[in-house]
DNA sequence: CGTAGACTTGATTAGAATCAACTCCAGTGG
DNA sequence: CCACTGGAGTTGATTCTAATCAAGTCTACG
């Protein structure tokens, strides 16, 4: 056994990944994925747990198998803003260099699958499908920082919160891991505190608060508990967040 | 003379190019240059030309060889976000899909060094490293973005005003092409009108318009004419911009 | 010289930030 | 079991910043 159970059991890990078809691994198959099995590791980390620092070198990049990460700046007076959240199957960490761009921290308790740099670019050069994959997953998220932009450059509380529960509602599948499937496709959760919210969006927690109050007031959603909704008036809040669809 | 002269001429172009050396065709040494020279078409426009329109298919790939170009998101209502700009050296176009992410539009006029998608797919997986440094690109605009993030969610008008003139300090070079290199360091010209400056920083142009000017009465900065400044006080823009140093 | 577009400046208003209570839990310990 | 505590969230009153509305100036160009 001892010199072929290893071997083994790494495949398995990949095999039974929840992520193995979403995040980039899925660039390489069943005859390559064992290349990157062969030098990851899991780790579990808890929810405001630091994992990167902005303009600090690091050796890591990974992949988020659950639970949710914030990306944030910070401004020399303290003001934090969060500049993109991930979740399962996103990946993190600078695929062009080991100085992160960002603050990585955990907004819930999170699983990584985590590889060495050096390791994981050494793959990444024997695999140019696998440095592909990367690359769409880059200009992914650049095509979402920059509607975030128009978010944060154009829009008004009322809007920003609007468009903020319609993303959310699109994402909820990977921020929010356990629902019940028979639960109505229109209830969501909100993975974030207010303060959280109020970072991404640019505003204050008072003016969040008030907002989604006023939605309710609308009769455009419910308030189950302070951390999760019903959407009542999909339609509506399309309307409000000004966005064709739900691109 | 014909049948050998184009096939120089194609390689001259490439060589004599002001960005080959700064563009991601940099990837790619004396012996693969041809590869790109081969399918390469140069084309000139002019100031207020549309490149590419929002969610709709190109088959253009370009690199910008000078002028600056204004990347843009339209609401419903027909308010404009600028998302990004582009000058000399940078890439257009989205390099994984044939739709594009935004609207591209001439600032001033411009020069483009054209591909179709096709042929320039061929190449990037002919020669990886091409598409490394695609990928370095995209990384950097994506950092770029996010910065913007932090500029449109957390900093007042002054301090937006403040952080945009020392990222065009930077910028320079690439966007103002034909300065007088005796002209002082500190002299800076603005190829965007003020209503493109608002639609960036997302405010007005009347605040862009008071916020200048209160830069100039407070001796930061001159204005030489309403197109380009003279920067007085460097530490004290930087203080206000809430910038720790020009990354 | 006259006009239109780009820019500036001033007066007023609207919307979000700020300041300040207050409610509603979840967890703790007596 | 209940009283305390502290964090999270809500709501109200006030202030402040930037948007809006409204003239103006300046400049390039026919």
């Amino acid at each position: 056994m001892p010199g072929i159970e290893p071997e083994i059991e790494m495949d398995l890990r990949c095999a039974q990944c929840p992520v193995r078809h979403h995040a980039i691994c899925n660039a390489l198959g069943a005859s390559n994925i064992g290349e990157l099995s062969d030098i990851m590791t899991h780790r579990n980390l808890s929810a405001g747990d630091i994992i990167l620092h902005q303009d600090e070198s690091s050796e890591l990049f990974a992949v988020i198998m659950s639970g949710v990460v914030k990306l944030t700046q910070i401004l020399p007076d303290g003001r934090e803003q969060i500049v993109g959240l991930l979740a399962a199957s996103d990946s993190l960490g600078n695929p062009v260099s080991s100085v992160s761009n960002e603050n990585a921290e955990c907004v819930t308790d999170v699983q990584l699958c985590c590889f060495r740099r050096a390791q994981f670019g050494a793959v990444l050069r024997a695999n140019p499908e696998l440095e592909h994959r990367l690359l769409e997953q880059t200009v992914s998220d650049l095509k979402q920082a920059r509607q975030w932009m128009t978010v944060l450059g154009k829009l008004g509380a009322q809007e920003k919160m609007a468009r903020f529960i319609l993303w959310l509602w699109r994402e909820n599948h990977n921020m929010c891991p356990h629902r019940d499937p028979r639960e109505p496709d229109s209830t969501i959760c909100f993975p974030l505190k207010r303060e959280e919210i109020a970072g991404l969006l640019g505003m204050t927690i008072e003016t969040v608060s008030r907002n989604i109050s006023k939605l309710k007031a609308d009769g455009i959603i419910d308030l189950l508990d302070s951390k999760s909704i019903a959407l009542r008036d999909v339609p509506k809040l399309q309307q409000i967040a000004q966005t064709y669809d739900d691109e």
